[in-house]
DNA sequence: CGTCTTTGACCCGCGC
DNA sequence: GCGCGGGTCAAAGACG
């Protein structure tokens, strides 16, 4: 364990460089969380209404994620809108091989736990912005490993770049 | 030198 | 009241 992943450390190019990390990757369910209704019982049916089917980001599309706009909030659809709290959770089940994907922002692994329900540990990253409440929750899925459920947590409060 | 990673232990909340 | 689970923080070490 001496190297992780090639990740841009202060400036990287959301252009050449991150097509080279991320040529594509297949974003296969979009969750969104309001109260705390996502794959619990239900499972896909669950959000099968609000899933987006298979759909693959471009290496560019990753970039824009957190680097052209602000947050999910404004890059994908409404996240917020009447959330009680402060504290927008958004889940998204990537096809990835690595589960640090780059979403522009820099993430620091504070924590990592096993949880019981899954062979696989869990992580917990955070945002190394000071100033940023951000959280995420990285795991991988318990029936397919192939797969990562990511867990974002928060709003940035920084633009990724610039 | 600075930053980030890793592991363990601790703490809190909730359930029974 | 006790137990379990989950989540977080801290210190040390390693690497770039």
């Amino acid at each position: 364990m001496a190297e992780r992943n090639p990740r841009p450390s202060s400036d990287y190019s959301p252009d050449s460089d991150l097509t080279s990390q991320w040529p594509n990757f297949e974003l296969s369910e979009y969750l969104e969380f309001d109260d705390n209704h996502w794959l619990d019982d239900d499972r896909e049916e669950s959000f099968a209404s609000k899933h987006v089917p298979n759909q693959v980001f471009q290496a560019n599309e990753v970039g824009d994620f957190g680097g052209g706009g602000s947050n999910f909030e404004g890059s994908s659809r409404t996240i917020d809108k009447n959330i009680k709290g402060a504290r927008e959770r958004v889940a998204f089940k990537t096809k990835s091989e690595v589960e640090i994907l780059n979403d522009g922002f820099k993430w620091r692994k504070y924590g990592k736990k096993m949880v019981k329900n899954s062979p696989n540990p869990r992580n917990y990253y955070r945002c190394s912005v000071e100033g940023c409440p951000v959280k995420k929750r990285v795991e991988r899925d318990n029936d397919d490993s192939r797969y990562v459920i990511t867990t974002y947590e928060g709003m940035h409060t920084h633009p990724s770049s610039c």
